[in-house]
DNA sequence: ATGGTAGAAGGTCTA
């Protein structure tokens, strides 16, 4: 089963190379960041056609997350549990229940971004890592294969980073932002990207700025963090990076894991 | 030392 995050970026304005990398990289489940629609704006259609069960999460302008999927679905959950004031739409999961394969729970978010760090969206950005870390302790006592992917906002090390130097201390990458993405990670779950063996760490985003993209200036920042019951099953992760380099691309490449 | 770009919405914010 193959299992996609991308960032989109507005899923409207990239209609067209979402649609194209569809036909192309066939993700069996593919969750998608910053859709930047409500509901009733997603096109729904133009993936019910290509054979996906589409699930939304949309929001007017900000955020906005969705999952899609070619096997049916069950225990739809929209929203990160935690917190009843927060109402970013940020998080979807669900169950994908293959015909021939066992079933693997998927989860998809868009991490707050948290600049300027310090202040009152970098705590929002931290107390949302923690419900994060609680969703994922809930996921781990049922002991099933589990994949909580997408934009994670956080550049895990050096190695992830052009320039880290200059990145130190942006809220993507400080002190505060590691401790807590670790604590995720430590509880059991593993880095899809580093079990890859060939070219598998690699960028997953370039700022539309400064040519960015041209002097190969990016950042890891696309995740997908699986349970011991899915890491056992991995087959091969990688990153489209070509993506980023058509027409109009979103900022962020897609990012994907194949499990047997 | 500031602004560079992109998107949605709408005359500005977020990234």
């Amino acid at each position: 089963m193959k299992i996609a995050t991308f960032n989109v970026n507005s899923i409207n304005a990239r209609l067209p190379r979402i649609t194209e990398w569809f036909d192309k990289a066939k993700p069996d489940v593919a969750l998608l960041q910053e859709i930047k629609c409500v509901d009733e704006k997603f096109p729904v259609s133009e993936f019910e056609d290509r054979g996906y069960n589409v699930e939304v999460h949309g929001q007017k302008t900000y955020n906005g997350v969705a999952l899609l999927s070619k096997f049916p679905v069950d225990d739809v959950m929209r929203g990160l549990p935690g917190d009843k004031e927060d109402d970013q739409a940020r998080y979807i999961e669900a169950l994908i229940m293959p015909d021939n394969e066992a079933p693997v729970r998927v989860g998809g978010l868009y991490l707050p971004n948290g600049n300027p760090a310090p202040g009152p969206k970098y705590d929002y950005k931290l107390k949302w890592m923690k419900r994060l870390k609680k969703r994922a302790e809930t996921l781990l006592d049922y002991e099933e294969a589990f994949v909580l992917a997408g934009d994670y906002n956080v550049i895990p090390q050096a190695e992830d980073v052009h320039d880290p130097a200059g990145w130190w201390g942006d809220a993507l990458y400080r002190e505060e932002t590691l401790v807590a993405f670790r604590e995720i990670v430590n509880l059991g779950l593993t880095d899809a990207l580093r079990q890859a063996d060939s070219g598998g760490i690699r960028y997953t985003f370039w700022d539309y700025q400064r040519g960015a993209w041209e002097k190969d200036h990016g950042i890891r920042i696309d995740h997908l963090l699986m349970s011991p019951q899915a890491a056992d099953r991995f087959k091969d992760a990688g990153v489209d990076r070509a993506e980023r380099g058509k027409e109009k691309p979103s900022d962020h490449v897609p990012v994907w894991v194949e499990i047997n």
